[in-house]
DNA sequence: ACAAATAATGCAACTGAGTTGCAATTAGGA
DNA sequence: TCCTAATTGCAACTCAGTTGCATTATTTGT
């Protein structure tokens, strides 16, 4: 399993955590290192298959990456397909702490990886239309990610 | 019910059925109908809910809306909430045909509208990122509708 | 207008991701 | 170490969406 790496970025994790009021468990080491190791988005039943369905009941996946998700951990991308897909927020991944940035969905092999943007040249880009306010823009970017390209 | 508006479009209806080889059918009338009328992306829920539960079949509808999105008369667009709404193509709506638009999901009634947007100079805002070729773009636009706003 | 061929419909049964309730276990502070 | 509140794991449940199939409706050719 993972526990070999797990145990070296144990100290960050646990940190993290209790940066956040979350108790340190072993199911949210496993998870939240796990997601920290990955540099693309990831879903409950990758995470689950992963870490090994014994190893993780799954309600206790569901309410951990909720967990997360409240803290502001993390963040939940909905897939097209309507799956929903997990990612920390992690300065080291070159993704974002905020909310301004993107999401890019590789066409090949369908990994959702977070992705920073300029926003303020975005802004100009998208003009007001008769009626409606806009108050923020949300971008999804499609090709090929790194590996695949 | 809904049988005046739709009788009144009910040819052009009708044009647009068999234009993509559908057969021309109690059911697709109605939904199709429906969706021309408003402006808004429906879901399944709210089309069943406002044409009545009687009327049609759940299981009719889902492959109602699936027929007209195979034959590209309509697209869906997965929510946050990752439920699905149904709009179609239509050059009345000042919406689109192509790709090319974007979502406004509206902050206070959630709903969602198609929008054209302009493909090109959206281009330059998002410059390549090592490693990652992008192919397209997509955009959601958060704010208020007309009606909301 | 009719009949045959083919597609759409409606119903019941099923599927599976996600949720809820609750008792047993565990983390963390006193 | 002990106490309390949070977390976990299991079973049961929910409900949107799917599948199979018998019935019905549409289209096309005569
Ligand atoms: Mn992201
Ligand atoms: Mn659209
Ligand atoms: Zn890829
Ligand atoms: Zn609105």
């Amino acid at each position: 399993m993972h526990y070999l790496y797990i145990k070296a970025m144990e100290e960050k994790v646990r940190h993290l955590l209790s940066q956040k009021d979350l108790k340190v468990t072993r199911v949210r080491l496993l998870v939240l290192g796990l997601l920290l190791q990955n540099r693309a988005a990831m879903s409950h039943a990758e995470i689950s298959s992963i870490i090994g369905e014994d190893n993780i009941d799954k309600v206790t996946l569901y309410r951990t990456l909720n967990a997360f998700v409240e803290k502001g951990l993390a963040h939940k991308v909905a897939t097209e397909d309507r799956n929903w897909l997990y990612a920390v927020y992690e300065e080291n991944h070159e993704t974002h702490t905020s909310e301004d940035h993107a999401h890019f969905v590789c066409d090949e092999c369908e990994k959702i990886y977070c992705f920073p943007v300029d926003q303020t040249s975005f802004e100009i880009t998208t003009q007001k239309k008769q009626g409606f306010k806009i108050r923020s823009r949300e971008v999804r970017l499609h090709g090929l990610c790194p590996i695949c390209n």
